[in-house]
DNA sequence: GCCGTTTTCGGCCCGACTGTTTTCAGTCG
């Protein structure tokens, strides 16, 4: 039983028990038990194991015990109890727009209704206007919501996000009476997936404001025209992707804007805890104002919110309620790592193996970024689909890279390899081969489907090989469409961190792992990250800022990276690493790379 | 169901919008 799958029954149970009726404060222990679960890094079942899982902040007594049963056996009878006495069919009906468990039991103890096909066969038979509490327009929006299922209200890869939300707000921003607006909520955030906009704006007059927004070319459907907040279901041709979204608006006077911000902003878990802190000095703090006797004013930025309840501002990456608050009380926060820190990439591929330019393009492309370094890192021979080079093949490049190394100004090209681990754990070139690249990236691209135990043994003992530079995309995730890879990463962690290796933080944004909580994890572990575009063409290499958001939700600075450094310190730390290597084994290298001139 | 150096009981963050209501419950974020 991993992790996810604790938190998923924790999560499942919170929604069983909304929909069996139960009290609102009892479902949210358990919902909030599913998030502090799934965003717990450290090895779950030592906790259990070790009797320490009831220190963890909102698991008590009864959670506690469940949590240990889940864990220890894999199954937990209160669940199946609960499933038992739940139509399946009426968690579906959850989808749709509009309808929460409490208008849920009502239908399935007025109307017997406990699935989308009977909920749609009562509204189509006028039976559900009937009800008391509903009436035509419900019955038409539940009508509505369930044609809608399936293209509305699913997550969105940030990189398809993000230009929809912009095109929005540049919409916004040229409203008349529109002051000053923002994207706010997880876009904000930069999480690696969002659910809907945010849009915060100012305006002395919201009305005309809420009609223009709703009228926008992008809009397919209003969901809600208020005063002051309006929501739409907005389309954006993103390349060749359709992309489909909720959004809202919400409009403040500009005095409201900096506490509308920060609280459209979120998480909601961030606003829970300065709320409360708010309590705790007798004030109370909504999106329009932080209020109470002698709560101070003049409150004209995020700043100056913070500061009033006595905290350092941070930036909107970090507001996840995962220690920050600690962090930002004792004003430690950290200087976050920025795009432009970013001095040259290791895991890029070339027309040798899968990519879609040359060596010479590659790097000139990266140069045109202001890089420093260029790592090569080509498939290795296993990767029989992506053309992986053999060792003939392998030196024909290094011949290659030290002939425009010799040609080239302003960019240094590196000799390194996306080297497969087989299924055994070992690499898939000899070590002699090995010895010759000034650095390995070492991944998984094979056997998908071990189990956790073998996966993470066979990184582990990837890892503990001395050639091996860094860990390439650690999970395998695909993000929305396919999960990574069983693994305990915490002790893929703990070994890398024993053998003094780096992780590689995958910039591609359909992957983006290392996630940023384990990116955080990494940090705590003292393991040197590096962000790799992947890239397969010029126009990837452009992905690196994403990986830049990752690493700052996972609270890095330019120090916690290695490609923030310099290609002189950077040779000098992969020519100590192999001469190590080389000391401890006696293997001569075949191939020497030639200082910098 | 969780939590507590004011509390072991009685709280638990807060507000807009909607639809159905004549003042509010439910949903949503």
């Amino acid at each position: 039983m991993t992790q996810n799958d604790v938190a998923a029954a924790l999560e499942e149970i919170g929604t069983l028990l909304a929909l069996s009726g139960e009290n609102d404060f009892r479902t949210r222990a358990y919902t909030n038990a599913a998030r502090t679960i799934s965003q717990f890094t450290g090895d779950l079942n030592a906790v259990v194991r070790g009797g320490k899982l009831g220190e963890i902040r909102g698991i008590g007594v009864a959670l506690r015990d469940k949590i240990t049963i889940l864990v220890t056996t894999g199954r937990l009878p209160y669940l199946e109890q609960l499933r038992a006495s739940v139509p399946p069919g009426l968690i579906a009906m959850l989808r749709v727009p509009g309808l929460g468990p409490k208008k849920i039991i009502q239908l399935q103890k007025d109307l017997q209704i406990d699935s989308l096909e009977k909920l749609e066969a009562a509204c189509l038979a006028g039976q559900v206007a009937e009800l008391k509490g509903f009436g035509a327009k419900s019955q038409e929006r539940i009508l509505e919501g369930i044609r809608f299922l399936g293209t509305v209200g699913n997550r969105v890869r940030i990189d398809e996000a993000l230009p929809l939300g912009e095109a929005l707000l540049a919409r916004v921003r040229a409203f008349p009476g529109v002051i000053r607006a923002e994207l706010c909520g997880s876009l904000r955030r930069r999480r690696e997936t969002v659910k809907d906009i945010d849009i915060v704006a100012s305006s002395a007059d919201p009305g005309p404001v809420m009609d223009a927004f709703v009228k926008l070319p992008q809009v397919i459907q209003v969901t809600g025209h208020g005063t002051t907040k309006s929501s739409i279901v907005a389309a954006l041709m993103v390349g060749l992707e359709r992309v489909v979204m909720s959004a809202d608006l919400r409009v403040v006077t500009e005095e409201q804007f900096p506490v509308a911000m920060l609280h459209f902003t979120g998480s909601k878990e961030h606003n829970v805890r300065l709320r409360q802190r708010a309590n705790e000095r007798g004030w109370s703090l909504n999106e329009y104002a932080l209020s109470g006797d002698n709560a101070p004013g003049n409150l004209r930025t995020e700043a100056d919110i913070y500061g009033a309840l006595d905290l350092e501002w941070v930036p909107p990456e970090m507001r996840e309620d995962t220690g920050e608050i600690d962090v930002m009380a004792a004003r430690a926060v950290p200087k976050l790592l920025e795009p432009g820190d970013i001095r040259g990439v290791f895991h890029n591929h070339t027309t040798a193996s899968d990519g879609t330019a040359t060596l010479k393009e590659m790097a000139r492309a990266a140069q045109a970024l202001g890089y420093e370094y260029f790592g090569v890192g080509d498939h290795s021979q296993s990767l029989t689909v992506a053309n992986g080079l053999n060792a003939k093949r392998v030196r024909q490049q290094w011949a290659e890279i030290d002939e425009w190394n010799s040609r080239l100004t302003g960019i240094r090209i590196l000799k390194g390899t996306e080297c497969d681990i087989l299924q055994d754990g070992s690499l898939d070139y000899p070590d002699q081969l090995l010895a010759g690249f000034d650095y390995v990236v070492a991944s998984v691209h094979s056997h998908f489907t071990l189990s956790e135990e073998e996966q993470t043994t066979r990184i582990c003992k990837a890892l503990a090989h001395p050639a091996v530079t860094m860990l390439g995309h650690a999970t395998g995730r695909l993000l929305l469409r396919r999960e990574g890879y069983k693994l305990n990463l915490e002790r893929v962690l703990q070994t890398a961190a024993e053998h003094g290796k780096m992780i590689e933080i995958n910039a591609q944004p359909s992957r983006l792992d290392l996630d940023w909580l384990h990116v955080k994890r990494a940090k705590e572990l003292g393991i040197p990250l590096v962000i790799n575009p992947d890239a397969h063409s010029p126009e990837d290499l452009a992905l690196v800022p994403f990986g830049v958001m990752v690493a700052r939700r996972g609270w890095l600075t330019q120090a916690d990276l290695f490609n923030t450094r310099s290609l002189t310190e950077v040779l000098a730390e992969l020519e100590k690493r192999k001469a190590a290597w080389m000391a401890q084994s006696g293997i001569e290298t075949e191939a020497q790379t030639p200082p910098v001139s």
